[in-house]
DNA sequence: CAACAAATTATTGTTGACAATATACTAAAA
DNA sequence: TTTTAGTATATTGTCAACAATAATTTGTTG
């Protein structure tokens, strides 16, 4: 394996493309990495366990890296640890579920506050864009275009509002609740006209520069989005038992 | 080394002691919780490079588990990681403890919500102790005895606020502004007695049951923390450049 | 046949060795 | 003396082997 120079410009094959990757990232990220968008994705559902070996195999890696990016991944919140049992992708139960939101709802309110002073022509013309785009798919109860939509929506958001300490925050507790299985049930297509109105309204209020109504707004539209969830899944939103396994790696 | 059975009241010797932990927590676990208290601490100063053969020597493990903590560490925030050079304490820059305070700020004003509906009486009277005591520190202006009480009554508010999710977010931000290395400078005297003002505030206000007000004088307070830190710093909140080396791990 | 016990297998936890990279040092040239 | 090229050293990145633990299978007994 020769060292090679190359020029800034590009890479000239696949082949010395992976080894320019390898200079710049350890091993370890980019399994993480791998691992992270496999979870995000759902690819890997919940609940999975995730061999170490057999991972290491399939990334031709050794377990090395592999239990690194597990420990990464962990502590993002993305997959639990059983000492001696292995990691698995992490269930969120109902109650974990309802916890996150709180959070998220904060959180989100920041995002609308900030951004309300903060954004910028173009993103506020994205907004608007992604909104028109939603109430197309609100019409034809197209959740399959809408949800895109929906991310897009709330990532923008986040860059508007100019804080990279809370994007970072914000787009772990939204991972985590990616994770919550049954947030898929809640994609069915009757919460999308609701949805649509709330970011329509959360676009006006920072396009008009109000803060405090956008922030509102925004804290309102994640609650919404809970108890739609919640009547969605028509159960109280306590006492389902989950796995109390001492956790103690 | 034998395989021992203990009976399940207690350990009978260190040696026994420790294999007991070992069976509960791994040297990954161990280390990073050692490198935690460590930095958390200042024991460890933020910059500090961590050497990771040095290390391993005095805790007496390996590299790998090692390798593993700093990945943990890395992901909460407290090291960073830099390819083919090592991992080092975080030094947080002044704009990213300002954009770290508007975070904390919005999780605390949801501490304050929450806590003010959900607290029990026993945690009410600890926070009014730790008031208590603040009142004395404050009048004699004693710093040594002050942040202490500081730390434990955001604490109690924090458990008050019964959510888990809620809880580890915020532990995490606290736990990145405590790296402010500039901290210290605003533990000086000075901002003791507003702050012990703050804190009775928004005692009363929990104990009142009062969410909104509770959350408004959380968020106030840190909010006046930050605003106080950077008058003591003499400083503008932007433009101290820092390291831009390129971290791609 | 069910339930328990023992042995086997699979998997994780830990370590030490080797490879790749960066840093520190030395010496020669400007 | 300073700079720079080359060399040596130290440190990180990766891997493979070994140890410890848990899961599975098999065998035995009631």
């Amino acid at each position: 394996m020769s060292r090679i120079k190359l020029a800034p410009a590009a890479t000239i094959n696949a082949h010395e493309a992976a080894i320019d990757v390898l200079r710049e990232h350890s091993l370890t990220t980019l399994v993480q990495r791998e691992l992270e968008r496999q979870i995000v994705s759902g690819e890997l559902e919940a609940g999975t366990k995730l061999n170490e070996a057999e991972i290491a195999g399939e990334l031709r890696v050794s377990r090395g890296p592999v239990r690194e990016a597990f420990r990464a991944l962990d502590q993002s919140g993305l997959v639990r640890t059983e000492k001696n049992r292995g990691v698995f992708v992490r269930q969120v139960s109902l109650e974990e579920a309802y916890e996150i939101y709180e959070v998220r709802a904060a959180l989100d309110a920041l995002i609308g506050r900030l951004a309300a002073e903060r954004i910028q022509p173009a993103q506020l013309q994205r907004l608007r864009d992604i909104v028109k785009r939603m109430h197309v798919a609100s019409r034809a109860l197209d959740a399959e275009a809408y949800f895109p939509l929906n991310i897009e929506f709330h990532a923008i958001l986040g860059e508007a509002a100019g804080n990279q300490a809370l994007l970072q925050n914000y787009q772990r507790i939204v991972n985590e609740l990616n994770l919550y299985r049954r947030e898929v049930i809640a994609r069915s297509a009757e919460s999308i006209p609701a949805s649509t109105k709330d970011h329509e309204a959360i676009v006006n209020a920072v396009a008009k520069g109000d803060a405090a109504l956008a922030g509102r707004l925004l804290f309102e539209h994640v609650i919404n989005g809970r108890e739609r969830l919640h009547r969605v899944l028509h159960a109280p939103p306590v006492l389902r038992t989950r796995n109390t396994r001492k956790v103690t790696t």
